[in-house]
DNA sequence: TTAAACTTTCAGTAATTATTGAAAATATAT
DNA sequence: ATATATTTTCAATAATTACTGAAAGTTTAA
């Protein structure tokens, strides 16, 4: 396989991994291009790889930059934008935690301590199984919580050294 | 807020989860159904309380039976079928894991193991930069993967105590 | 067997989500 | 000011994904 075969095959297969996980295909598409390009690129250089619009690309990147995975350049005397994925995995997985613990799993866990406080009357089995399954679902949405916060504030090989320390 | 309500919230909430999370949200939505349902019940009052046709039913309670989130369960002298989801959260969390790991962490990581080995001009920064960022994922998504086993083997407290016992 | 009770399938349709492309907006240079 | 380069927006459209409902299939009982 060559290098360029090899660069489609990782951009689709990134793709695809996102597109599973709940990300949009083109947004894991383009930050895959960006993560194997070594210098910053353009628009129009992202349009044209990933065969891809003007709109749909600007609105990806956009996103990309919001989600703190992508930066903006600008070369001095030039009026044209470029971009520039940062390319450690260890700041792209907490950038992704982060943002995924803001947008999904915080507003969940909200729902949940609401939820957990209804009353009713601890005779009825269709309570006593709503009360219980809320809490303990409650409990693992915060220890999930938890852990996504440790792996914010830490540092890599400090996390999965002490990780693997005990799960050997 | 009442039991009715809050259940119905319950449904909601788990479902948005799931979608932004790539489950499919009438499969989570029926899950939350079940886990919030002292007995097992059938493909009617499923249909009926989540106002889905009966195909969608039947598809989406085999698809949960398949996660291995949903049992099926016969009472004696009847011919219909009853459902009933297993509520410990931990098992939940593990069937999760087994199955994501299976459908879809696992492909990638082959794939990154075969663009691993691509070999090139190691002049090229190109060629320098596919091959780092591959290896790179590649480290991190084998140490994900890692985890993922190590919660398929886990009891619940153990491994909860293990970690906070660290990041504390 | 036949019929009744129930489950499964899947072509057609609906709903959702993603993308295009051209017009509007913005920024810079002359 | 005007022209030019570039970015942004968003209504229209396309692509994808999910759902329905009726027909076909299966199982059990009489």
């Amino acid at each position: 396989m060559d290098l360029e075969e090899a660069k489609l095959q990782f951009i689709q297969a990134w793709g695809k991994l996102g597109s599973e996980w709940g990300i949009n295909r083109t947004m894991a598409q383009v930050h895959a291009l960006l993560l194997i390009t070594p210098e910053p690129i353009s628009t129009e250089e992202i349009m044209e790889q990933l065969s891809i619009s003007r709109g749909n690309a600007n609105m990806t990147i956009r996103d990309l930059i919001n989600w703190g995975l992508v930066e903006k350049q600008l070369k001095p005397g030039e009026r044209k934008e470029y971009f520039y994925a940062d390319k450690n995995t260890w700041n792209i997985a907490r950038q992704v935690a982060r943002e995924r613990r803001k947008r999904e799993l915080e507003p969940v866990i909200k729902v949940l301590n609401e939820l957990t406080k209804v009353d009713g009357d601890s005779k009825d089995p269709a309570y006593k199984t709503f009360h219980k399954t809320v809490k303990d679902i409650n409990k693992l949405a915060a220890n999930v919580d938890k852990l996504f916060v440790t792996v914010l504030n830490a540092e890599e090989s400090w996390f999965w050294g002490s990780i693997f320390k005990i799960f050997k």
